[in-house]
DNA sequence: GAAATAGTGTCTGTAAGACACTATCGG
DNA sequence: CCGATAGTGTCTTACAGACACTATTTC
């Protein structure tokens, strides 16, 4: 006899309890760009790094347990986690019955203020070349190309850039995440109309000053 | 005393089921193209309509759960998941602690053999006006920009038509998935290159024979 | 003035939408 | 022949990439 679903259930003959039940945790690949390179967050767990995560705690959404386990383990807060999937294969705990649900957010850099001891962020090309714990190598790549579809066709969607802001601030932004250089120029015209001019310039820069820029209130993309 | 996650427990004080755990269960849209409509499959829970789902039963994967949901509901086999995200609201199931991994499936009409009584196919647009369970609307939703996204450049990638096919049947099942009558020619010319040539005819058709196609081998899409 | 960066204009190739035309079947 | 559908050609528009040129600052 299985369980029936509570959907199909209107009498259910035994309690939810009654079955057996998996432990559910978050991972996160926390990523940043650092010194123009898109970079994610590691810990140190026993012999190798792995990214940041939790058990997800009773009365509490997923959301919850992802910006816990990044204010415990890396003194940040305010951040937007996004789900990327569920990771279930049976063995992929040695422990037990355990989901991970892995997920993607985004820091400025300097807002990462880490105990280097504890958790330090790592260029993802450096990082695929480290041991790291069980499917964290794969939550990694998906929360590089799910980023990378963020932003291919909008202006720092997230935000990483502190307004005001230059093109080029922004472009070189763009190439750290997308890894590779894109054109000036058709980058230029993309993104301008997307954006606001705040009518003033940059100073103290070399080469002529440029203008500055503000995202535009979000027009539902 | 929070848990500490599996990657940063060198030897855990407890074990992983000291902790509370939530149950988990899979919920599917499962959509299918009947009478140039998109259509999801119903069943029947109680007052309302839902989506076919189960519990995520000890050492099964979700894909597995998923699968075995569909055979006892519908009756079906052999088809392709797609989790979609987790449902984690805490109150969204009144009888306990549930999570729910939103899944998109997709089967040819012809291929469905449902027990009229227990499961029937609703057109996505008829589905939108019933009074569904907890957040099924919305995964239905979910399941068709899913859907729609995977066949916006690809012909016919789950497959949903049985080869060989003329471009007008590949035409009148993409405005049934997208909603939307599309350009003949445009449409054409983006997908004719992408498929391959049988070199036969349809016959016994009204009008000029068209050309019979077969999905071209995954060229890694 | 030299170096550096910002901003703009032009050309070309590609692809989509609109439209029209020809081709070939059943009746 | 007529109606219907298949298949193709052409025009226009939009946009990206490539490239070049001008503009304005710091040093």
């Amino acid at each position: 006899m299985q369980p029936k679903h509570p959907a199909n259930s209107e009498a259910p003959s035994r309690a939810l309890t009654d079955y057996p039940r998996p432990s559910v945790a978050v991972d996160t690949a926390l990523l940043t760009v650092a010194d123009r390179a898109l970079s994610v967050v590691l810990v140190q767990s026993g012999d190798r790094p792995a990214l940041p995560g939790t058990f997800l705690h009773e009365g509490e959404t997923l959301r919850d347990a992802v910006l816990r386990s990044l204010r415990v383990k890396c003194g940040i807060s305010g951040l937007e986690p996004r789900q990327l999937r569920v990771f279930d294969a049976p063995g992929r705990d040695t422990r037990g019955w355990v989901l991970s649900v892995a997920h993607l957010d985004v820091v400025p850099a300097r807002d990462l203020t880490l105990d280097a001891s504890l958790a330090h962020p790592t260029a993802v090309g450096s990082a695929r070349t480290l041991p790291l714990m069980y499917d964290h190598a794969e939550i990694i790549e998906l929360a590089v190309d799910a980023l990378r579809a963020e932003y291919a066709d909008r202006p720092d969607p997230r935000p990483l850039l502190p307004e005001p802001f230059t093109l080029r601030e922004l472009q070189t932004l763009h190439e750290a995440i997308a890894g590779e250089r894109l054109p000036r120029d058709a980058f230029r015209r993309r993104m301008e109309p997307l954006l606001t001019d705040t009518g003033e310039l940059s100073r103290g820069t070399r080469g002529k000053p440029a203008r500055l820029f503000r995202r535009t209130p979000d027009p539902r993309r």
